[in-house]
DNA sequence: TTTAATTAAGACAAAAAGGTCTGATTTAGA
DNA sequence: TCTAAATCAGACCTTTTTGTCTTAATTAAA
């Protein structure tokens, strides 16, 4: 399972963002992009895409910044990665057949089924506010690549 | 799960090839090419990999093309992707960082570790026998993209 | 020995992903 | 009202991936 940089950049910094002490408002994207050691401009894009789906929201000017659009728990990580990588990034063919379908299925179909639903069950039990509380509660890696 | 374009080429062409009728010996690669619809050129660089690598063996001239350089049983689909998309593609950690470590874990390490042990299992398990088998018996999909 | 069929090699091009830069716009606060 | 700090917009560049083209080398068979 290889996201791409974008989506890679895109989960850590909301996860910067829900680890942040509450108080905080807007967060700088200069400060996530050097904390996290992420190209600035690079990440101004991928942030005004996640912005533009809901997920975050942006303020210009001084104090600006982005903060989460919504409570952590309303966060999930599924349906962060799919608005990256595409929806259907979990449920294509293995094997790159146009679709996985069960009608006409390619030779590790079967298998492949079975797997992914796990993989589509854990990211979509799994929201930002699940990976925070672990992060701060067991002082997990976040900052470094 | 998406593999590269030519990792999925790669599969498809060895699996066309493990289909073939047992009496045919080397396989032109125009022949894969047109069946698949897989560029020419593109596809004989894959396969020149696939070969230096050891899974096929191929012949020049007249008459030649390629064949499969062991008995199918042998030829390990886990082995050929980590062929092409690397030793780590299947043992890498979900958040991107530099190396998955129990002992400095990230945020989804416990719940993604058991599912991508999962996934080297079920790849490990399958060979080129296995998949030409059921895309024969069954008559599974592998023209068609 | 010639010819046709084939892979090998490598330059090149196109597309996609990743990243940089400059300037415009917005905002809070002095 | 001015200024500093921030996002937004878009042109541009670089690298990687994907694909094309031409030519050389090899092989079987006529
Ligand atoms: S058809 Fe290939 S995984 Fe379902
Ligand atoms: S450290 Fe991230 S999956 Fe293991």
């Amino acid at each position: 399972m290889i996201f791409s940089k974008r989506c890679l950049h895109a989960l850590r910094a909301v996860l910067y963002v829900g680890t942040q002490p509450p108080e905080r408002d807007y967060i700088p994207i200069r400060e996530i992009s050097t904390k996290l050691d992420i190209p600035f401009h690079f990440l101004t894009k991928i942030l005004k895409d996640l912005a533009d789906q809901g997920f975050i929201e942006s303020s210009r000017g001084a104090a600006g910044g982005i903060r989460l659009a919504k409570p952590t728990a309303e966060l999930n990580v599924k349906e962060i990665i799919e608005s990256i990588e595409g929806e259907d990034y979990f449920s294509g063919c293995i094997l790159g057949f146009s679709k996985c379908d069960a009608a006409n299925p390619c030779a590790l179909h079967d298998r492949w089924v079975a797997i992914k639903e796990e993989i589509q069950k854990m990211l979509g039990e799994e929201h930002l506010e699940s990976l925070s509380t672990r992060i701060q509660e067991q002082g997990l890696r976040l900052l470094e690549m």
